[in-house]
DNA sequence: GATGGTAGTTAGACTACCCTAACGCTTGAT
DNA sequence: ATCAAGCGTTAGGGTAGTCTAACTACCATC
């Protein structure tokens, strides 16, 4: 579907990212990842994580016991971090802010995690913690906004575009 | 990088819809649109267009006049215009809420237009009306959303992961 | 009417990601 | 001691999306 050029400058692909993630949430859940559990969780076949895993190894970001049971390096396991932190971030923002369903959210931000930067991940956390600390904000949006989208009039599609668009419409 | 399977459960991959989105732009902007422009606007050979429009004109997307200027077709609008609607939404909720810069929100909008549901995308749109209708809401968080951020210490990395994270530093 | 630029196409190659099928190696139960 | 199960690897194949290079077709002007 998609590849090279465009999207994703970063060092590592979607897939890699994703593998990495993997391997640390089953490490920090279960203490321990083979990679046929890895398979199983990613929801892939063995064999492409066997050819797959393979540059990360050669980079230095897996490795492997003796028992041939997969481990991080440091530097693997600060890749792998920066990933689930992305993640965990969107799918708050999605879930507890714009309440799309968990399972959509879990979905959307399993994509999403590999699109959007640094700098753009920490303003997501500055806003989720605005809503969280500051109570003059926080409650009133949140009350505002669960009423205004229950509202089903919230977002009429405009004349124009034939989509809800942002231009206010007139009244 | 990525590829098949995971992500993208949508009928067309995002090169295609990218493809859409461009055409649909292109023929507003100027009224027109050629596969050498349209290769320009979207960093891509002709070589690739030529192949890569060809599904979409087999499904009935894109068509072209006897001149073979590139013209949508009814569905092929229809879709042009839900992708560029999701990136317009994306862009401005990253540059003019969070205040991500106007190029980085416009790749990674670019990007995330491809991995976002419609229920998603009209849950961004309440929030952006939310902030422009109601005025007990929107400036004060902005105003608030912005000294937040401006001080360096709104988000302060937690002991336990290295990265901003979401659970309240203690204090 | 030859020359040359612009538009589009075709052919061939490459990379990323995935699959199935077949094989080798433990390991544990019978 | 054998045999089955499960794990991992290898070999071979497929698709999507991109590229370069070589072509065709049309104009435009000289």
């Amino acid at each position: 579907m998609l590849s090279g050029k465009h999207s994703h400058e970063r060092e590592l692909s979607p897939s890699q990212e994703h593998y990495l993630r993997a391997i640390w949430e089953l490490r920090s859940e279960r203490g321990y990842a083979r990679l046929a559990d890895l398979a199983r969780a990613l929801e892939v076949t063995p064999a492409t994580l066997s050819v797959g895993l393979r540059p990360l190894e050669a980079r230095g970001l897996v490795a492997h016991d003796d028992q041939r049971f997969l481990l991080l390096t440091p530097a693997g396991e600060r890749v792998a971090r920066e990933v689930h932190h992305r993640y965990t971030v969107l799918r708050s923002f999605l879930h507890d802010v714009l309440r799309v369903p968990a399972a959509t959210a879990e979905r959307e931000a399993c994509l999403i995690e590999h699109d959007i930067s640094g700098t753009t991940t920490e303003r997501i956390v500055d806003f989720l913690k605005l809503l969280q600390e500051d109570r003059e904000v926080g409650a009133p949006f949140q009350a505002r906004f669960d009423a205004f989208h229950r509202s089903c009039g919230a977002t009429r599609p405009c004349t124009d575009c034939g989509l809800a668009c942002l231009t206010p419409a007139p009244r």
